[in-house]
DNA sequence: ACATAGATTGCACACGCGTTCAATCGGAGG
DNA sequence: CCTCCGATTGAACGCGTGTGCAATCTATGT
């Protein structure tokens, strides 16, 4: 029923192996040869089988991709990105989805059996012993958007801290003193990043924080969070939010209070999300360079993947086998709400 | 480096076949030395390879799941829907995302190498020849959200119609007569069914149409093409939208244009994203039927999946080897913008 | 025409596992 | 204690492909 090698080579006069070699570039065949296989494996409608392919060659072509609910609209971006980046890598994404309180050492060790070359995680933490297991299943481990403590783990990350740095430096060079934060989930990497690089800010500048809240990134969140806030007896003049969801939450706050956005309340954000662009929000935020982000995640798995059939000795012939941490400086985008 | 059933079999003592008995449910093997076996490959931290067993196996677990961009809220959100009940499935998603002008023929042959089970496809279109070979491939072919007009391919998809018959007695119900229309983009399968609904509706009432405009699905053309009809000289008294997005543009445009919603223009949409109940939009909407449309077509899927052993005789023993077309009905979301 | 190096080719094995089939084991019945 | 049947087990084959190795072919140089 389903068409083999075989098939072609019987069909095209050769032996199997011209046929295997004639779909593998670089491998010796005659152009001619190869020509007129290609040509036979066309009409009979053959494409070689990825999985037999990989059972003997040491590449699957899969990369196994973590990412979290993608109906959350900075997951959706990181996702579309790394998804693309990935099939342009001529590879092909296996899809796993987190959602906040799921266990993911389990899942990925299903897909560790599928022999995936490596795996992107952007969302859920993974175990050191996890970690681990992927190294000694030759499955390089790329993280994205958050660094591991142990720090034996490449990673592509956000400089959160920086973030805030510009952010602060905007609301008080326009004569901002009263800010108020609203965090994201807490135990969140770039949560306790991004609250951590606030306070930095706010003290390099003998400042402080009026007023802090927790959210959990999402648009209600930073609604609840946000009319709390403005309603509370000592009013902030700016909402500084963990995410741009949040703010835009904050944004329907503020003009539910009938407050004016710049005029009474300055909101901002971060990611900047494409929603953040929207007419009606016009969200000042940094912008979290996501398509840099997928790049270098990508570029440093196949650098590992690549580096992979190489022996661990001590001096692996100029391969950074050290882990590598990327780190990338987002960017302020001013629009209408700071 | 890699450990295998032989390494497990030497360590508790028993020949290979039994290892992979002991992780086959159901296979014969005493109670005792399957726990054994397991034990002993636990300690060893094995797991049966999955592209091995693919090979002899007929069944990989791999789904390939064709959507668009998925920085499109309704995409994301169904993305979201299908991978979630594909893993329920003990599946794994080989994710393909196209953009709109991409070709989806060659991609999902390569997926058709990789042994999916089946392809479960919500966007881009397939040509009849594709669908043939996935056919041929024994890859079974779910349509998700439009139906392929030659009537041989399964398909899951909502009642565009009835959603815009259910908009358009809602509107007509409160008093508006001069309905407009913002379209998505004109070749899709959703778009011509919503136009035609609403001109079938108008129809019925022996209404027309006031005016009709075309976006592509987005959050700019429904501005765009709004700030159009609300400045004609023959203003709408409501416009309906092909989708969401394009119905939180018009939103945008009418308030920028210092017009009340619902006050001066009704605004509806279609499907129900996440985004349409946040706090400035309040959209009234059609609600499209995401997770029965995802379950609906893994059971199809797997149906099909279950089927493909079984010979094509012309008496398949009660399979319904007949195409199957699911319709899902719409539900009317009345929020404040109508 | 002949020798020879280099380009091609075919054979056979390996990859890791499921599964058939014949062989073996255990215990119940006599 | 012997026989017989069913529950277990192990050996071997097949899944579809990549690739090392030795054999073959081609063309070049003399």
């Amino acid at each position: 029923m389903r068409v083999t090698a075989d098939d072609v080579a019987e069909a095209a006069g050769v032996s199997r192996a011209m046929v295997s070699r004639a779909f593998t570039e670089g491998a010796p065949i005659a152009a001619r040869k190869r020509a007129h296989v290609l040509a036979v494996a066309e009409k009979l409608g053959y494409r070689p089988n990825r999985i037999a392919r990989g059972l003997t060659g040491s590449q699957t072509g899969l990369i196994a991709l973590v990412v979290g609910s993608v109906s959350r609209p900075y997951e959706a971006w990181l996702l579309e990105t790394l998804s693309r980046e990935i099939r342009q890598a001529r590879n092909w994404p296996l899809l796993l989805q987190v959602q906040p309180g799921d266990e993911l050492d389990n899942a990925l060790e299903d897909a560790l059996a599928y022999q995936v070359d490596g795996a992107i995680v952007a969302a859920g933490s993974v175990s050191p012993a996890l970690a681990e297991r992927c190294r000694a299943s030759g499955a390089p481990l790329v993280m994205v958007g958050r660094v591991m403590p142990e720090g034996d783990t490449d990673a592509v990350c956000c400089d959160n801290r920086l973030g805030l740095e510009l952010l602060v430096e905007h609301l008080t060079a326009r004569g901002h003193t009263r800010l108020a934060w609203i965090g994201g989930t807490p135990e969140t990497f770039s949560n306790i990043e991004r609250q951590d690089g606030l306070l930095q800010a706010l003290d390099r500048r003998g400042m402080k924080l009026l007023a802090a809240r927790q959210g959990d990134y999402s648009v209600d969140s930073g609604l609840a969070q946000a009319l709390t806030l403005l309603t509370a007896p000592e009013k902030p003049d700016a909402i500084l939010c963990g995410n741009d969801a949040m703010a835009l939450g904050a944004i329907a706050a503020a003009r539910r209070l009938g407050l004016s956005v710049p005029g009474d309340i300055a909101i901002t954000g971060f990611d900047d999300i494409p929603a953040a662009a929207w007419e009606p929000y016009q969200l000042t935020t940094v912008r979290n360079p996501v398509v840099e982000t997928a790049r270098a995640a990508l570029r440093l798995l196949k650098q590992r993947i690549s580096g992979t059939g190489q022996l661990d000795s001590e001096a692996p012939t100029g391969m950074p086998h050290q882990t590598q941490v990327v780190r990338l400086a987002p960017e302020l985008v001013q629009r209408q709400s700071a």
